[in-house]
DNA sequence: TTGCTTTATCGACAGTTCGTTGATAAAATT
DNA sequence: AATTTTATCAACGAACTGTCGATAAAGCAA
């Protein structure tokens, strides 16, 4: 009741938080973390996080349910976070904007974050999470393609929408790991510059090649492909 | 001591495997797939696997560690299938063949086993196995684009070849995903195709629209993009 | 400051799961 | 038929869980 209340308050209500909620769930919240790459979510008890957090086991369980609880609910902080940068997206504007905008914005919030990102994408992460920004993802690829939708009306069967935008979305999320496990090598201007450029001109042109012509033969044995854009 | 060299013997040697340790085994292996779906692999414990497979939960011990070494081993036995299946990555053969045998074969095998695969690698999945399966996927697409850079040999500077693999592997996995969450609505062929096309001639050309060029200038340090594409 | 409310600590509880044990029964191999 | 291997069963100490009531401490408001 109480703690539900607090947590009304921080988000709606200006009305001050206790400091020693916020100390212990911060407390909490930073000995998960450090737990997570130590061993992994999956090893991890209670018990070690009130531990590392050097408070009273029983004081996990006035603010969190279960350590699955305290992730999602620092998750879901970040998270927030991250879509109240980027805010809306303005599809008038995101079709031939380079390096995208949002795609900076989405880098820079990662860089800020990096430990929290590295360890949730990472191989003892929690794929609920990783699901769930790829479908932020999706839905971010999804209205950038509508943008170019309304520019090129016949262009993009609405079947296929979901399907390049889960290929471009995957592609996104799979270089953000990289960069984040190899200690972010590129600025987030660079890495948002060349997805951009993987995403619209594909491999081959990205490596200098160009690409072969959309009208090549492509194998009709499965009666699929039907119609090529030219 | 005795089942490893059960284990053994069914890899290398052809001598016969004991009928009951290849019951249990399926059995456990079943129920673990079953409960995966049902509650998620974290909820699931040793006794919930063994009650399932209607086994004695000391049998487990006979031949798992833990509930991780079972998913680990039947992720392994099924990925060494692919493997096996795809063969040996015929370099010289790879670069402009429309659809890629190897990526068909690919999404014959997931197929195959889409129950195993669909478990796995979504919502309730493994971080481990995703990241298993990406390193490959990763592994793949380097060798296919080597087999560019014998075609064009300036093309690809080196530093770029792990970022280009990263990005094609994590759309492919993540069409792959796709693929399995909604029933498998294509052939594996015309998955093949379109992965292939969207991977080497970009959104832009999958849809129709002719991709900007690529002399466009390109900002190393964080500028503007001039140039639009027409 | 004082009084009141909220939060953190402590010890303890029953319940579940874990990994292992030794003895026994059943099945498979030779 | 004899021997080896595997599965079953009951039981164990250990660890973790979620909750409880009582107490101490910290923060807030008048």
């Amino acid at each position: 009741m109480s703690r539900e209340k607090a947590l009304q308050d921080s988000m709606t209500n200006s009305r001050k938080i206790d400091p020693r909620i916020e100390r212990t769930r911060e407390a909490l919240r930073g000995a998960l973390m450090a737990l997570i790459e130590e061993k992994g979510f999956d090893a991890i008890s209670v018990q070690d996080i009130t531990g590392r957090a050097r408070l009273n086991r029983a004081t996990f369980y006035l603010h969190y349910r279960d350590k699955q609880d305290l992730l999602i609910r620092t998750s879901e902080a970040v998270f927030d976070r991250l879509v109240a940068e980027a805010g809306p997206i303005d599809r008038g504007n995101l079709a031939f904007q380079k390096p995208p905008q949002q795609v900076v914005i989405l880098f820079q919030h990662l860089a800020k974050h990096r430990d929290f990102y590295r360890v949730v994408l990472g191989r003892s992460g929690v794929p609920a999470f990783v699901a769930q920004m790829r479908e932020y993802l999706v839905t971010f690829t999804q209205l950038r393609i509508a943008s170019l939708h309304t520019l090129y009306p016949a262009a993009v069967p609405i079947l296929e929408d979901m399907f390049i935008s889960e290929y471009v979305a995957g592609a996104l999320l799979s270089i953000i790991i990289w960069w984040l496990d190899n200690g972010l090598p590129h600025s987030p201007e660079y890495m948002a510059d060349r997805f951009g450029w993987l995403s619209v001109a594909g491999t081959y042109r990205m490596m200098g090649i160009e690409p072969p012509s959309l009208d090549t033969e492509v194998d009709m044995a499965h009666g699929e492909l039907k119609g090529k854009a030219e």
